[in-house]
DNA sequence: TTTTACCCTATAAAACAAATAGGAAAGGTG
DNA sequence: CACCTTTCCTATTTGTTTTATAGGGTAAAA
């Protein structure tokens, strides 16, 4: 089991925008160099969080992009289903099962009882907490830098 | 993230042998054809699990295979470490983490929590708890099919 | 000696992930 | 207005991984 790139990236930049909140705003060149993400590639990644009304550049093209929300309010689950419809570690969980022995099946029901666990867990971290660890991060590492002069 | 098929095969071969503990050993084509896997495919999935002391055939070749320990003494992770060396979400967790910012990095936190909890949680889960689980599931399985004469 | 079951390596096909490329549209600025 | 910047959109490429299948060798029971 391997998250995809998209997601973490994903994060990254929200993160970035939650240290944001209440500020001027942050263009995709800025959340690319600060966060280390290719240009282009953060095309698509900013294309699903705007879609899914995650972040928004409200105030015009050259305002930069914001939380469409406060960060209390955003969920890392949030966020992971901008990528992806929602969360299914097997097929066989969900609407579009294609297993038949799924109803009697001992291995569909472990699986079903992780992939909740997992959404439960990614639903009980919000960007608030997130973008409160980074900067506390940020800080601890400016202060060793300091030593070092 | 999905779960790759070698692993879910593994577990549905596994809780067929769980079913089979203390009884008369269990061929490949056995596990086969009552998993609806591929008897090639299984060839794959057996030496993995062989391969990692989780079954065996001791009693000579045409034995059947057994379980090699106690189905309450084989977690679900420890399946899982039959496919894959560990559970790892991301790459900036554990030794060969490529990335620079992870010490710094509240998303490599946030990924680093969550793969604990999946372990945790896939570690709780023997193998005994599922095979008691599909044979109840067998048995209701079977009375309903009653109802239907 | 024939069959059965296991064991091992190689290969193919498909799907997916990750990124790049190219350019259209639109807003702000000199 | 002309021009630069930023967003927005679609297509394409590249590489990796997954999911098998194929083919044959080995060993032992019948």
């Amino acid at each position: 089991m391997k998250l995809n790139t998209k997601t973490r990236y994903g994060i990254r930049a929200m993160i970035e925008l939650a240290m944001d909140w209440g500020g001027k705003g942050m263009f995709q060149k800025e959340i690319s160099e600060r966060q280390e993400i290719s240009y282009k590639y953060l095309d698509h990644i900013i294309s699903a969080l705007k879609t899914k009304g995650l972040i928004s550049n409200v105030d015009g093209k050259k305002s930069g992009y914001r939380l469409a929300k406060k960060p209390e309010e955003i969920s890392v689950y949030d966020i992971y289903k901008a990528f992806e419809p929602a969360l299914q570690i097997v097929d066989c969980i969900g609407e579009h099962g294609e297993c038949v022995r799924a109803k009697n099946c001992a291995a569909s029901d472990l699986w079903c009882g992780l992939n909740n666990k997992i959404i439960e867990h990614l639903d009980s971290i919000n960007l608030s907490e997130l973008a409160k660890k980074q900067q506390a991060l940020n800080q601890r590492d400016e202060k060793a830098d300091m030593y070092y002069i």
